[in-house]
DNA sequence: CTTGACTCTAGACCTAGATCAAGGGTCTAG
DNA sequence: CTAGACCCTTGATCTAGGTCTAGAGTCAAG
């Protein structure tokens, strides 16, 4: 509702995104923002595209995306046609390392709960089933 | 089988461990390994102790841990009798941040689902449900 | 004895994603 | 006009867990 190209110094977008005023300078020289205006003073002069902009960085970065896969998705979102197709298979790829993840991460708890059934939490160490298990005199090659 | 106190150089306990040179010296810095015996000319000298417990360390690695927790198994393991009811339980706050981890990845692999779902592929920017959640105009506060 | 493989130290460098400090200029309310 | 808040740049620092380099010394086979 409101696209006036209003001057806001970095610290009204810093406010606005929710976003350090040190990270947007980040993610400037980070090619993740583009340059902004200068007042003559120097100061940057930035309008609410770049507040937007900074939304969509932390919208992405809580799905995990990374920095650089966020700067493809920005240069992918301003195809304008063409560029969807991309940005759904980026999400995809996405979605498949999370899996990946998971599946790891349930990996490794299914291995400690394990160890843990097996402990009785007390007694010698050498009967300890995770210490045991850690130490794993011979391990298959 | 194997115990006596055959000496090794840092190079043999690499390759017995499977873990690089420079990672057992970076190790020793940290205190997850103690100070090796030295020979005349200064070379590390190693026990087949130094090699169970990094192979120890790997281990452990592999099931989440951070090294500093590792440092503390490895200081917990060797109480003899009263180390091990901890031990139990640091395995069981492993597990727990391993469950945590697990939940909030769950979390972002649905909302990343949905939005892919509701994707065409094709089609306008403007009408991308991915990019459309990104830039979201106005988020809830 | 020579050669090549191995080892030593100190310290720099790497990824990712910021975060902070120093030293200085600018803006604005009163 | 002044005080305090804000902004500028450059460059250092941080976490975690290593990895690599340079330059020098050592070891073992032939």
């Amino acid at each position: 509702m409101n696209t006036q190209p209003a001057s806001l110094t970095i610290g009204a977008v810093a406010k606005r995104a929710g976003v350090p005023i040190d990270t947007i300078r980040f993610y400037e020289r980070e090619g993740l923002l583009p340059e902004p205006l200068r007042r003559a003073s120097g100061y940057r002069s930035y309008n609410e595209t770049a507040v937007a902009r900074l939304r969509f960085i932390r919208r992405a970065k809580d799905l995990g995306f990374s920095l650089d896969e966020i700067r493809d998705l920005l240069a992918l979102s301003s195809y304008r046609r063409g560029g969807v197709k991309a940005v759904r298979k980026r999400a995809e790829q996405r979605l498949a390392s999370i899996d990946a993840r998971i599946a790891e991460l349930m990996r490794i708890r299914q291995g400690l709960e394990q160890l843990i059934e097996a402990c009785p939490g007390k007694g010698d160490p050498e009967h300890c089933p995770i210490l045991r298990a850690l130490s794993d005199e011979e391990p298959q090659v």
